[in-house]
Order: structure tokens, then C-alpha cells, then sequence
RNA sequence: GCGGGCGUGGUGGAACUGGUAGACGCGCCGGACUCAAAAUCCGGUUCCCAAAAGGAGUGUCGGUUCGAUUCCGACCGCCCGCACCA
């Protein structure tokens, strides 16, 4: 063939608009992907599951990289034998739907099931290979009755508690809000500060698993590292001690304050003892003390969120008290400070300032006092702490018994003392807190509770599950339509009969999320799980989904797990083998003149890059590559993109830019740099469709045996990419592929080499269908015309090993770590030959002349390396 | 603030367990085809130096090593999470 083919010298052409909806008929008319509740076959199970979308109406870039990064794993799964379960449903209730009901008026279950009708149809679009008849919302009665039955059971398995806690309460709408809801601790709609108010809600209790979510992160593997470092330092275990100071006066009941530190090596150098603002001794001073009771009530009006709390300036009162040093019997004041949580450790810290950096913040800004009492080894007796506090290791000073011992001793030492003295003793502490599951809203799961005035809290029975959201409530004023409503929760207790209330709280929507999985191996089933199918198809063998989620869903859900492990639920503790986490996917932003936000295709570019508005020709400003997102309006529409392009295009695209943990930037050029491909593949594929069938050859020219080594080499390639989520590079290897294809025109067509080409064609079409399986049907048809399978129903191809073996090596040659040129050798050449070659070689010669060499390094199949002197 | 991560040519990125840095794509440059353009096809493309030889180079600074994108320390920048967004 000639070098230059004009493609308008070929016919085929490739029409995505009129393919795709035509294979993903006959995938479905075939039942290609349905998975059985408990298959009867003898196939290895894989249960590939992508965190479900919560339905915000329109399918994102980001959804389009989630469930193409989890197809591509399904498809290929199933290529190698497996029985797939990949299923798909909606994450339906939360604060969205609520919010469109008061800005628009719509009711909550119709803008959601709308949104799902919306989203479910441009999902299909992608060719996804899902079981959809599998799929659910949560905010189906059918589901969250059942999660309703799970919460009753874990209640009578004593792992449900009621108890006071605080939540964001915006007093002019009188309503809870939200975290997100909270703006510079103001309310979002009403603009009011907000206040801490605490309310009677209920608990899961999830710190009983704490050490075994903690030890069971190490039985996850397949999870990337950074998200069990994650979970840990949140599960957050800690050895400290618990040390007692007894109050100088008795201060009303209270006698003394315990605290709980991790080291107590420095208990010599404390300055103050600190208390939470929530701790009772605060609310003892603040009865004689206007100062402090104001202060407390600042403190109450910061918002509820951690990070808004460790922001916030460093603040504290001194409440005129005192405690004694168990070692000294010196006397330390007891301050209030804002940075010091009720909900860790006791809710009171002593401080010393000299060993970190926060107490010494505060030591510096109220004039209190640094002792210095640790210091690194080598450190002089003149150490002093100015304004950076000392927290590495370090020998005690100035510390009585414990002079001289380094952190770890003193700190055995000090426990041991403490004990002695009754004064106080060691123990394991965690930064896991209980996980209060109680939201005053409506749209989520109602809590199947009814409060009864003589029998207190009682379950709903069984018999009246599920308890139904009321679809009549309306939104016309702020708070839970569900107290509102005028009969929902006025009920006979079912204990007594006497007039009682439902709990009008809902649950919390991460409860949805922790156990959908399980719910999908047999979502028709009466009770929460069949036993049969989940002991068959859990644990999810590969998860996917968001960085976002690697503590809170991630946690909430292994603990569920276990819950319903007690509770017999599931036979296992562990709900992901495997766990990856993909980037978001990012787009340049654009400005106008006006500063306004613009669409990318409002966006006109001059051959000089300078941007201007279509509207208007005036200039626009490119801003930052962030998130894709509706306020920044730098978003790309994958309806648009799949009209224009098709779905494969999208799919190819998002996955072969960047690798899928990282962020991928949607950029024009790159989709019609997919686009070209695909084109080209199947213009290539076709010229080989359209060349005369050979019989296998046995001997063959020198080009078929290359193609031939080139398309194995591929296979081996991509499976090996494949199975590490290394997707771009898989990609990477077929755009190889294709260009040794393409390469394969420049010979003459000899029997053995038409027939390579064919090979080759036939197994690009099944390596590239786990990525853009519409087009890949399409080339394998064309080639194997009356083929009775589809791509979608074949094996894996296996690649020859006497074809993936190289005969020869390039080996790099250094001079004191530097190239200095390239040797061939046969693999596994041994040391004498590599050295001899090197030094055969003419720049090496050159470069070593007048030089000793006074060390050989060679590695196998890889380097030499010679350490000279001259 | 705390915890976790990331940073490589003009650009997205590749590089197995410390062993030839820049695979593959985008862009750009040159060529073929075309009246012309688009599309397509072929070739080139880290920087410095006219080529060769050589030198520099994986955010910055330092360390370990025969050899560091990879390991260690400090710093800078960006991203994720912080318990009621999902």
C-alpha cells in the first residue's frame, strides 16, 4: 500500500449516533450483564459497584469518569471469567430535594424521582454494562423500610443510644442547619449568628468498634494507602493518661477536674489547666462570673464544625480557680478555652506550653508561664522555647523523678506514679466519636421510634413497617414539615395505647450509603438481606468513587457492616476487598468584562489564545482549572459531548489523559483528539475487514513477525495496566498498537503478513471494548462477519509468551552514574559479557581512557555502571 | 488549625521493587494530498550549544547512594477531609 493513504480513498465510516444505540440493544436484548441473586454456575464471583449518584437532576463529567472507570473493570472482568454483579441505584434523599421544594414548590419524592427518570436515561446513554434490574433509590419505601428494620435490631443489640448533643440552630428561622448551611457562622438564608443548642438524638454506637475498624485496615490491601493512614489517624487510638487535680475549694459538688493527655512525660511542665466551655466546672463559674458567662456564650455561637472551632482565634478566660498538681502540689488556674472539646478526652487538657505549640499560643497571649521541661538530646543547658513549642524526642529536665529519661520512659514513669498516688492511670484513648444519626428534616428516613409519655421511647412494631414519609407537608415555613404536619405523628403508644408521638427526626442520609451494597445482591427481598445471595456476593470486590468519601462513608459503612454482622444480617465485617478513588474532573473557568461567570461555549478563542465573548466580543478573563461545577459555570454537559462525539469518545477520553486518581482537566482538544482515534482505529481495522481471509501461517515475513510480537506484546501490556487501574497507560499501549498497524501497510502484503494484520485487528477490537465497547462490537462484526458471539460475551485474548519475549536488550552503560551509551544483549546475559560490552563500546572506550576503575556494578537485564578515579 | 495527598517538556502525562527521564496523546513545526481550505496521511519536537561530543534538567533547598522522578528532612504551591453537603 502506498505511504500516504488519503482516507477518502475508504468507504466505512463510523456513525456513533447509529452504532451505539444499536449495540447497547443488543447487549440488553441479550441479556449480556443481568447477574443472578445466587447464580448456579461454578464461576468466581466479582461484584464491581461505583458509589451511586445522588440524583441532582443532570449526570456530571465526574459521573461519566466514576461509572466508566467501574465499567471498565466490570467488562473486563467478565472477558476473564467472572460472573459480574454491577448494579446501580440512587442515593435519594438529602437536603437538595428539600431545598427545591422551598425555592420552587415542588414536592420532594416528585423533584427526585423526576431527577432520577432525568439522570437514569442520559446514564444509558454511556453504555454502561449494568444490571438495571438491580436498581433502587433509598428514598423507596421498599428500601428504607427495611433499613428501618435494621435500625430496630441494632437497638436490640444495645448498639443504639438517646443522649444530648449540640447542633446548629439558627434562632430567627428556628430551625437546625446544616454545617454547609453555616456561612462565617451565620445562617445561610436568615443571616442570623448561629447558636449551639443542644437536643435529645440518637446514637449509633460505633466507638465499640473502634479498635476493630482501626486493626481491620490492615486487612484491606487493596485499599490505597493514604485512605486507611486517613481512617486511622481519625479512629485516632491514643495511650496517654488520665491524671485527677483536685480543686484548691470544692466548687459546688465538684471537687476535681480530670483530665486526659498523651503526655504526661511533661506534666512538670505545666502552665494552666484548660476546660471546654460545655464542661461543668464552667458552668459552676459562670453562676458568680459575668465575664465567663459570656464568654461561654461566644463560645456557643461559633458553629458546631471542627474546623471552624481550630480556625477560629485562640481564646480563653481565666475562671478564678485553681487545681493541685499531683506531683508538686503547686497551684495551676483553670481557664476556659475555646479550642478545647467536650467530645475528646474528658474535655479538659493541662497545659505545656513548652511541649505544644497551641497551649504555648496561649501561654504567650494571656502572660502565663513556659517551663521548659523536655529538650532534644543534644540540646544545651541554656534551652529556651520562644515562640515555637519543642514536640519531638527529647530527654526531661527540670522534671523531679523524671529528670533525664527520654519521652517514652518518663511516660511509664509518670502512669506509674500517677497510680501510686491515686492521682490517676493510663489509658487508651480514641479521637472516634459515636455517630449521632439524628436530623431534623424531612426528606430521609423516618426514625422508627414513638415517644410515649409513661413507656419513654418505644420501637415501631414490626408489623407497621415501614414507617412512610407523609407525602401532604408543605414548606411554606422553615423546620421539619414533619412536626409540623397536623396528624402524622400522633399515634397510640404500642406498649401502653395511651396518645404518644412519632419521632418526627429522619436519619442521617450516610446511613443510606452503608449498606446499599448489600441491598443490591437481593433488592426484591422481604428482609433486609437474603442471606444466601449476599454470603454469595460480598464483599464488593473493587469499589469505586471519590477521594471525598475516604473517612466519613468509607467508616460508616464498615462499621454497618459489622452491626449487621451482630445482628445476622450479613456474614461478614469487611464490605470493600478492593477500593479505588478517582480525581475529579476539572475545566478552565472563564470570566467577562462584567465579571460574570460564562459557559466554556460562550467562549471564543483567537489564534493567539486571547478569549473574548461570543455575545459580545468583549475580552474574557481564563480563570483558575477547578472542579466543574454550576456556580463557576465551567461545566461540560456529556449529553452535548455524546451528541457531538459519541459515547465512546467520552469514555476514551476520560480515561486516557491522566491516570484515574487524579484530577483530569476536560479540555476541546483532548476529546477531538479521542474522537481522531476512534476514527482512525476503525478506518485501520476496516482496510484490514475489507483484505482477502489467509489460513493461519506458520512461517512468516519479517513484518507479520513483528506485528505479530507487537499485538502480543499489547495484550500483555494492557492486561497488566488494566488490572492496576493504570487506564491511560492501557490506552497509551493501544494507540501503540494501532500506529504498528498502521505500519504494517507500508510492507507488502504477503500471505503470512495479511493474516497478522487481521490478528491484530480482531484483538485491538476486544482489548479496547472495555473502554469503548460500542465501537469494538462494531470492528469485531465488520471483521467476523456471522460471528455468532458479541465482544461483550468473549474471552479475554491470551497473549503467546514465545511472542511477548524479547531476543534482545538495550542495556544502559554509566560512568559514575552517568550514560554513557547503550549496549545489545541477549536477556540475562551475565556480568562478564555485560562488562566486556560495555567496555567495547567506542563513547565508553573514549570516556574511560586514563581512568581506574575501581568498581563494577551490573545490573541483570538492566545497567553497568563503573566508579572511576583518574 | 489538624489529618492525608499531589507537584516531571509549550501541555496532559509515562517510567516494574532505587537502574537509559520524557512512552503515548495534545499543541507546534515541516512535508504529502488539494485550485485552496478542512479532514487525512508521513516526519520532527525537553532545554543550552551550528552538529558531534558535552552540559543542565522531574516545585525549591539539603541529605543518603556507584546511581534518586522514586528513599529521608525542611520549605513553597495546589487539592481532599474535618463528624449535619453528598
Amino acid at each position: 500500500m502506498d505511504q500516504n493513504t488519503p482516507a477518502a480513498d475508504q468507504d466505512a465510516v463510523y456513525d456513533p449516533a447509529v452504532a451505539e444505540p444499536r449495540w447497547q440493544a443488543a447487549w440488553a436484548a441479550r441479556d449480556c450483564f443481568r447477574a443472578a441473586d445466587v447464580p448456579a454456575g461454578d464461576k468466581p464471583k466479582y461484584y464491581v459497584l461505583e458509589m451511586f449518584p445522588y440524583p441532582s437532576g443532570k449526570i456530571h463529567m465526574g459521573h461519566v469518569r466514576n461509572y466508566t472507570l467501574g465499567d471498565v473493570v466490570a467488562r473486563y472482568k467478565r472477558a476473564r471469567g467472572f460472573d459480574v454483579l454491577h448494579p446501580m441505584g440512587w442515593d435519594a434523599f438529602g437536603l437538595p430535594a428539600e431545598n427545591a421544594a422551598r425555592q420552587r414548590n415542588i414536592p420532594p419524592a416528585r423533584w427526585t424521582y423526576d431527577n432520577i427518570a432525568a439522570m437514569r436515561s442520559e446514564l444509558k446513554r454511556i453504555g454502561l454494562s449494568l444490571d438495571w434490574s438491580r436498581e433502587f433509590a433509598t428514598c423507596d419505601p421498599a428500601y428504607y423500610g427495611q433499613q428501618q428494620k435494621i435500625f430496630l435490631d441494632f437497638w436490640q443489640a444495645g448498639l443504639v443510644e438517646r443522649r444530648l448533643s449540640a447542633v446548629n440552630w439558627d434562632p430567627v428561622d428556628n430551625t437546625v442547619l446544616a454545617n454547609e448551611q453555616v456561612i462565617d457562622g451565620k445562617g445561610w438564608l436568615s443571616g442570623a449568628a448561629v447558636e449551639k443548642r443542644n437536643l435529645a438524638q440518637w446514637f449509633l454506637k460505633i466507638t465499640d468498634y473502634a479498635p476493630e475498624l482501626l486493626a481491620g485496615l490492615d486487612a484491606l490491601p487493596r485499599w490505597p494507602e493514604r485512605v486507611r493512614t486517613m481512617q486511622a489517624n481519625w479512629i485516632g487510638r491514643s495511650e496517654g493518661a488520665e491524671v485527677t487535680f483536685p480543686l484548691t475549694a470544692p466548687a459546688g459538688d465538684i471537687h476535681d477536674v480530670s483530665v486526659y493527655t498523651t503526655r504526661p512525660d511533661t506534666l512538670f511542665g505545666m502552665s494552666f489547666l484548660a476546660i471546654a466551655a460545655d464542661h461543668k466546672l464552667a458552668a459552676f463559674a459562670a453562676q458568680t462570673n459575668d465575664s465567663v458567662r459570656q464568654f461561654i456564650a461566644e463560645c456557643h455561637s461559633a458553629g458546631t464544625s471542627e474546623a471552624a472551632i481550630e480556625t477560629a482565634e485562640k481564646r480563653g478566660i481565666d475562671t478564678g480557680l485553681f487545681v493541685i498538681h499531683p506531683f508538686t502540689g503547686a497551684k495551676f488556674p483553670v481557664w476556659i478555652a475555646n479550642f478545647v472539646l467536650m467530645d475528646y478526652g474528658t474535655g479538659a487538657i493541662f497545659g505545656c506550653p513548652c511541649g505544644d505549640q497551641r497551649d504555648l499560643d496561649f501561654a504567650r497571649k494571656y502572660h502565663l508561664p513556659v517551663p521548659v521541661v523536655i529538650a532534644p538530646a543534644d540540646a544545651g543547658l541554656d534551652f529556651t522555647i520562644t515562640d515555637k513549642a519543642y514536640d519531638g524526642p527529647g530527654l526531661i529536665r527540670n522534671s523531679d523523678f523524671l529528670d533525664g529519661l527520654d519521652s517514652p520512659a518518663a511516660k511509664s514513669r509518670a502512669i506509674a506514679a500517677l497510680e501510686e498516688r491515686k492521682a490517676g492511670r493510663g489509658v487508651v484513648n480514641w479521637r472516634l466519636r459515636d455517630w449521632g444519626i439524628s436530623r431534623q428534616r424531612y426528606w430521609g428516613c423516618p426514625i422508627p421510634v414513638i415517644h410515649c409519655p409513661s413507656c419513654g421511647p418505644q420501637p415501631v412494631p414490626a408489623a407497621d413497617l415501614p414507617v412512610r414519609l407523609p407525602e401532604d407537608v408543605s414548606f411554606d415555613r422553615p423546620g421539619n414539615p414533619l412536626d409540623h404536619h397536623p396528624s402524622w405523628k400522633h399515634v397510640a403508644c404500642p406498649a401502653c395505647g395511651a396518645p404518644a408521638l412519632r419521632e418526627t427526626d429522619t436519619f442521617d442520609t450516610f446511613i443510606d450509603s452503608s449498606w446499599y451494597f448489600a441491598r443490591f445482591c437481593a433488592p426484591e427481598a422481604a428482609t433486609p438481606t437474603d442471606r444466601r445471595a449476599v454470603d454469595h456476593w460480598l464483599p464488593v470486590d473493587q469499589y469505586v468513587g471519590g477521594i471525598e468519601h475516604a473517612i466519613l462513608h468509607l467508616l460508616y459503612a464498615r462499621f454497618f457492616t459489622r452491626a449487621m454482622e451482630k445482628c445476622g444480617h450479613v456474614g461478614l465485617a469487611e464490605p470493600f476487598a478492593g477500593l479505588f478513588t478517582q480525581g475529579m474532573v476539572t475545566h478552565a473557568s472563564y470570566k467577562n468584562a462584567d465579571g460574570q461567570w460564562l459557559y466554556p461555549e460562550e467562549v471564543e478563542f483567537a489564534a493567539d489564545g486571547a478569549a473574548t465573548a461570543r455575545a459580545d466580543g468583549r475580552p474574557v478573563s481564563v480563570g483558575r482549572i477547578e472542579k466543574m461545577s454550576k456556580s463557576k459555570r465551567n461545566t461540560v454537559d456529556p449529553g452535548v459531548i455524546i451528541d457531538r462525539f459519541g459515547a465512546d469518545t467520552a469514555r476514551w477520553f476520560v480515561l486516557s489523559d491522566n491516570p484515574p486518581e487524579r484530577d483530569v482537566e476536560w479540555t476541546e482538544s483532548g476529546v477531538q483528539g479521542a474522537s481522531r482515534f476512534l476514527t482512525r482505529l476503525f478506518r485501520l481495522t476496516a482496510r484490514v475487514a475489507d483484505e482477502a481471509v489467509q489460513p493461519h501461517h506458520e512461517s512468516l515475513s519479517a513484518p507479520a513477525k513483528a506485528l505479530r510480537q507487537a499485538t502480543h506484546r499489547c495484550i500483555a501490556a494492557v492486561s497488566e495496566a488494566v488490572e492496576h487501574f493504570a487506564f491511560n497507560v492501557a490506552i497509551a499501549k493501544l494507540h501503540e498498537l494501532a500506529n504498528h498497524l498502521a505500519d504494517s501497510e507500508k510492507h507488502p502484503a504477503d500471505p503470512s503478513l495479511l493474516w497478522a494484520r487481521r490478528e491484530c485487528a480482531g484483538i485491538a477490537a476486544q482489548l479496547v471494548a472495555p473502554f469503548v465497547p460500542h465501537l469494538a462490537e462494531d470492528i469485531f462484526a465488520r471483521l467476523n462477519p456471522g460471528h455468532p458471539a458479541l465482544v461483550a460475551e468473549l474471552d479475554w485474548p491470551q497473549a503467546d509468551p514465545s511472542l511477548v519475549a524479547l531476543d534482545e536488550l538495550t542495556i544502559a552503560v554509566q560512568i559514575m552514574g552517568k550514560l554513557r551509551g547503550t549496549i545489545l544483549l541477549p536477556p540475562g546475559a551475565d556480568a562478564e559479557t555485560a562488562y566486556e560490552a560495555a567496555l567495547a563500546e567506542p563513547n565508553v572506550a573514549r570516556a574511560l581512557a586514563g581512568m581506574t576503575i575501581v568498581k563494577r556494578i551490573h545490573v541483570p537485564d538492566r545497567i553497568v555502571n563503573f566508579v572511576v578515579r583518574s
